[in-house]
RNA sequence: GCGAGCAUAGCCAAGUGGUCGAAGGCGCCUGUCUGUGGCACAGGAGAUCACGGGUUCGAAUCCCGUUGCUCGCCCCA
């Protein structure tokens, strides 16, 4: 056991496992062009205010996931627990909204919560995300469920399931929740101990549990979208034939709630078609309460995010042919101490042109170094030993056709260049 | 915060009280092949058997504690 070893719930991202991140990112930001939002860069930490603000005193990230630290000013900052607050954070402070509605958005970056790790789960994880804000418009909801849908076609996800639910807003929801908790009220012998306290607590909660029994009588449970305000209903039922107009398939579940308080309106999920813990890929709805709860006057805003370690771990079972990291160009194995000084040399001018050189380990025989040239799986080797030397030659060898010819390195030069 | 399992070289792993001064495989290095890779063969390096304590004549092996990892619950991406 070596002395130090990487926080719990943190990994070392290897070069082995590059080709699947480069992999997601790409897609990603690709995505997000083909949508037209615009990268957005925020610090890893904030005030720790924006979070509890923002997310809300009473969920668990706030409550016991939060990194939260004073520094050496006395400031009390918390690194980044969650995506979309520090966008309208951002949104705010540079004015935003002065810009043309919806400022369309997207983010690739670490998050930090303090939680035991288990598969899929992490105290350091990255997400993708995206932030529609100041359009209140349905619309816009299909747009950002469809963008989300696209992605995980495109990073070759397409056995997934998509869920959808409409959670209303502070007019319809307290009515809600009232009507959930006489029902779960009358039924109260039957939940599990976990339900017994959501009942207080998080009412909305109550619908998610695992338990079979409380799942029975999720089921029957009155529905959110049952208990709508007008703007809500039309709203809802706009999403959904956005949604049918595009042929965007989505199964409507009506115990899907999220765990952070800003939610209003559309929520929604994108989980494997198997079922298994931390399944959820990608979560994510509408917040038009959020940016007013952080200072800005009342602006409607809808986003998703979704975690990457969690996508790179499905790209992989799904045996997604995803391209390697390109392999080192060339390798120049020298021998004798004045084809090393000309080895070097070489190396210099290649990279000069872009060309990729690694020069092999000189201590070891011709032999060897081949032997590093193929377990590095270069294009070529470059050979330099006294004969080279003296005539300004290098032996070009093509390792995928073993064949090789001598050039001057000037040719060599031009040659590689022009590729 | 709760519950369960696991811990032997870089990786996989045999070993369940003495024959372990720890097998085997992958990978790494060297040689067979004095300047030419992939295959084969031969050799080599690499391990305080997670840590600490206990039981025993004797512990990788049994017991206790600690730490770490993994999995599940909660919650989330």
């Amino acid at each position: 056991m070596p002395t130090f070893q990487s926080p719990r719930g943190t990994t070392d991202r290897l070069p082995a496992e590059q080709k699947y991140w480069r992999y997601i990112e790409g897609k990603a930001m690709d995505v997000a062009r083909r949508f037209g939002y615009g990268r957005i860069d925020s610090p890893m930490f904030e005030d720790a205010g924006l979070f509890i603000r923002g997310v809300g005193e009473g969920t668990d990230i706030v409550e016991k996931e939060m990194y939260v630290f004073e520094d050496r000013g006395g400031d009390m900052l918390t690194l980044r627990a969650e995506g979309t607050a520090p966008v309208c954070r951002a949104y705010l402070q540079h004015g935003m909204s002065n810009q043309p509605q919806p400022v369309r958005m997207y983010y690739i970056c670490p998050v930090f919560r303090y939680e035991r790790p288990q598969a899929g789960r992490f105290r350091q994880h990255h997400q993708f995300g995206i932030e529609a804000i100041g359009d209140p418009d349905p619309s816009v909801d299909a747009e950002v469920i469809e963008l989300a849908w696209t992605f995980m076609h495109d990073i070759g996800l397409s056995d997934m399931t998509l869920v959808t639910n409409s959670i209303g807003d502070p007019e319809c929801r307290p009515e809600y929740i009232r009507s959930l908790k006489s029902y779960y009220e009358k039924r109260q012998a039957h939940l599990c101990q976990d339900c017994k306290t959501r009942l207080e607590r998080n009412p909305l909660r109550l619908l998610d549990c695992k338990v079979e029994t409380c799942r029975a009588l999720g089921e029957e449970a009155p529905k959110s979208t049952e208990c709508l305000c007008n703007d809500c209903d039309s709203h809802w039922n706009r999403v959904q034939s956005y949604l049918d107009a595009m042929g965007i398939a989505n199964r409507i579940d009506h115990r899907l709630v999220r765990g952070l308080d800003y939610y209003t309106r559309t929520v929604f999920e994108i989980q494997p078609a198997v079922e298994g813990a931390q399944s959820t890929l990608l979560g994510g709805g509408r917040y038009d309460g959020l940016i007013e709860q952080l200072g800005g006057r009342p602006t409607p805003g809808i986003g998703f995010g979704s975690g990457i370690e969690r996508l790179a771990l499905n790209v992989q079972r799904a045996e997604v042919d995803v391209p390697d990291e390109p392999s080192p160009q060339y390798l120049i194995a020298t021998i004798g101490e004045e084809a090393r000084v000309a080895g070097v040399r070489l190396a210099n001018r290649m990279r000069a042109v872009g060309v990729g050189a690694i020069l092999a380990n000189g201590g070891r025989a011709l032999r060897g170094q081949m032997r590093q040239a193929n377990a590095l799986a270069v294009s070529g080797v470059l050979i330099l030993g006294q004969d080279e030397v003296r005539d300004g030659t290098v032996m070009v060898r093509d390792m995928s056709t073993s064949s090789q010819e001598a050039l001057t390195i000037e040719d060599f030069l031009n040659n590689v260049a022009v590729e």
